[in-house]
DNA sequence: CTGGTTTAGTAAAGCGGTTTCATAACCTGA
DNA sequence: TCAGGTTATGAAACCGCTTTACTAAACCAG
């Protein structure tokens, strides 16, 4: 591999002048410009990045932190953030904690480490104050998608609260009132947001909650389904089913299958996240959707602005929308209060 | 942050001794061993790994690069990759090309320039020749699920024919004769493959294929929609599709039931892959698997044999598997010849 | 007591860039 | 013609770590 030595010495100039011109630094003659062209071209000469960051001190990379990239979520969030990093010439190191705390603070110093310029972080781990701790002693960190509470960083979250009401209201609208709800683990701020909207359209609706309609437990589609086959052996169970996560949903239909209920005709359901394979269930999913590929590219370019000095709001909210599919419709005659 | 120096200067040594002890290349005594610690503990001193990497030469980091991490096939195998990587004290750099010659040209090109040890190379676009040279000019890559042709470098494959031929023999066992096929791109070497199996398994049968039957295209749902929609026009449509991939599985699901057509009642349907969303779609989809968690640990392995020294196995064939769900069942009478 | 062998450690030269501080050569206008 | 300002370029220090080559001191057998 030919280094800037070679060339300098090919060009017939000393390594810094190479290095100012690459750099933009200088304005060269036309004539020692060519000959600096010439020898790059010949040597096949390419900076060697590793050596330009320790110099530098910047990398332009950063780091995306996600519980586990294998999931459509996270996968479709980290693509778009891939995608603009590239477009503002940042390379990303992606790494999985598979929720897993230890796994966490793990990957987060190995990031720093690696001397990343800055972060993306995703949790769904309830923190103890040591990531909270980890991240507020740098500023160069976004946190996304939930919240560590105290940690002093830039925030992007959606319309939890907003995007929730929105999808029990829909399925007011459709004459449901016996309405149950699938949270996910206590604990977690998105968690939280999404049942209050969810309680907030029902008391607009002046509808009171039976006792066991909400369940909460793990995001895992097996505790959806446990929780769903709960629901369904109550006195009187619901007629549509809220899951605040497409994963929940997943549970939710394998239990609904078990029993042959037919959705949305004995039963509707509606989910939060919208995933790709939403749409190819049948019926297919009603959902609300997550702006997933803008989270990515909102993450990024607040993390941009961190580092080049900007002073990003310290809370981003993005809209989320309903997506009318074919998982709700209206409650049979006789489940009618 | 702190340096070997700052540790050296508190430890009352030099920076060598620091350097040398940590790496294990000297037994120091140990009143001087628990001075080095003590300062960095004090100073909460970890080793500037850019500056490791720039001095040894080694990253202890792999890239991995796929069309889209987006998908699921590609983000399990990476989450693998990753898992095993990890366990191995390797870090893993993620690229998605999004099937882009260019981009793939430049992730590779990017990677390559010293900053990882080593590459797990995935592509699903035919290559003209160079992806090859750049692949057969290094000996630090291995080739996974899809061929370079010309490359010299281990590969790492599915049993593509053996695998659609099971496929094909499944619908024939139900008795379908009237079988279509919708392959990917051409020029693809899996594609031919499983083409190759699809074709065996029907002449052992002794069933010709009617024109029209086989349908080639891109792997986009779209695309396999439309083909789908063509096949149903036919004058004698088929009872059976298999689709070489979840994707165009997908497009088929959505052309059947635009026309309203039942799976596995008037259509049986089987696929090549099996993504997780496979189980979730109404009937389940009946799929052949590929063994991804497999697939990206295998991967990594050949690589660290590559690093190490070792020479690993040109070629490496991992098994598939047929995963019966409910998509597939008996033709219709009617449709029987 | 001598010369060879450990032991414990260091100085300095990289790795491949960037950057600060200089300098030499060449205007330019008074 | 010369002070003063460009312009074109380079030497050397530095980023933080590893590693080679070397030394000073202690030990030890003969």
């Amino acid at each position: 591999m030919a280094t800037i030595h070679d060339v300098a010495l090919q060009a017939g100039v000393s390594p810094t002048t190479v290095s100012r011109y690459l750099n933009r630094r200088i304005e060269l003659p036309a004539a020692t410009a060519e000959r600096i062209d010439a020898a790059i071209a010949a040597l096949d000469y390419r900076p060697n990045v590793l050596a330009q960051r320790l110099s530098t001190g910047k990398s332009f990379a950063i780091g995306l932190v996600a519980p586990e990239i294998r999931e459509p979520f996270f996968a479709e969030i980290a693509s778009a953030v891939e995608d603009e990093a590239d477009r503002h010439g940042y390379t990303v190191f992606i790494s999985s904690t598979r929720s897993d705390r230890a796994r966490e603070l793990a990957s987060l110093q190995r990031l720093v480490d690696r001397q990343v310029d800055g972060l993306l972080l995703m949790t769904n781990i309830p923190d103890d104050g040591a990531l909270a701790d980890m991240i507020s002693r740098r500023r160069n960190v976004v946190v996304m998608d939930e919240d560590v509470p105290g940690a002093s960083a830039p925030r992007l979250f959606v319309e939890n609260r907003e995007g929730m009401a929105l999808a029990t209201r829909h399925l007011i609208d459709h004459g449901h009132r016996r309405i149950a709800y699938l949270g996910g683990p206590e604990g977690l701020f998105s968690v939280t947001e999404r049942r209050e909207g969810f309680r907030l359209a029902m008391a607009e609706a002046g509808i009171t909650l039976p006792p066991g309609y909400m369940v909460f437990g793990s995001f895992a589609p097996a505790h959806a389904r446990l929780a769903t086959l709960g629901l369904l052996d109550l006195a009187e169970p619901p007629t549509a089913i809220v899951a605040s996560s497409d994963y929940l949903a997943m549970g939710a239909i394998l239990a609904l299958r078990d029993r042959g209920i037919v959705v949305p005709e004995d039963m509707s359901l509606i989910a939060f996240d919208d995933a790709a394979f939403g749409a190819l269930i049948t019926p297919p999913l009603t959902a609300i959707r997550q702006p997933v590929e803008l989270i990515g590219r909102r993450g990024f370019q607040l993390l941009l602005d961190l580092l080049e000095g900007r002073e990003p709001p310290a809370l981003t909210r993005l809209p989320v929308d309903l997506i009318r599919r074919q998982s709700v419709g209206a409650p049979r005659r006789k489940d009618l209060k």
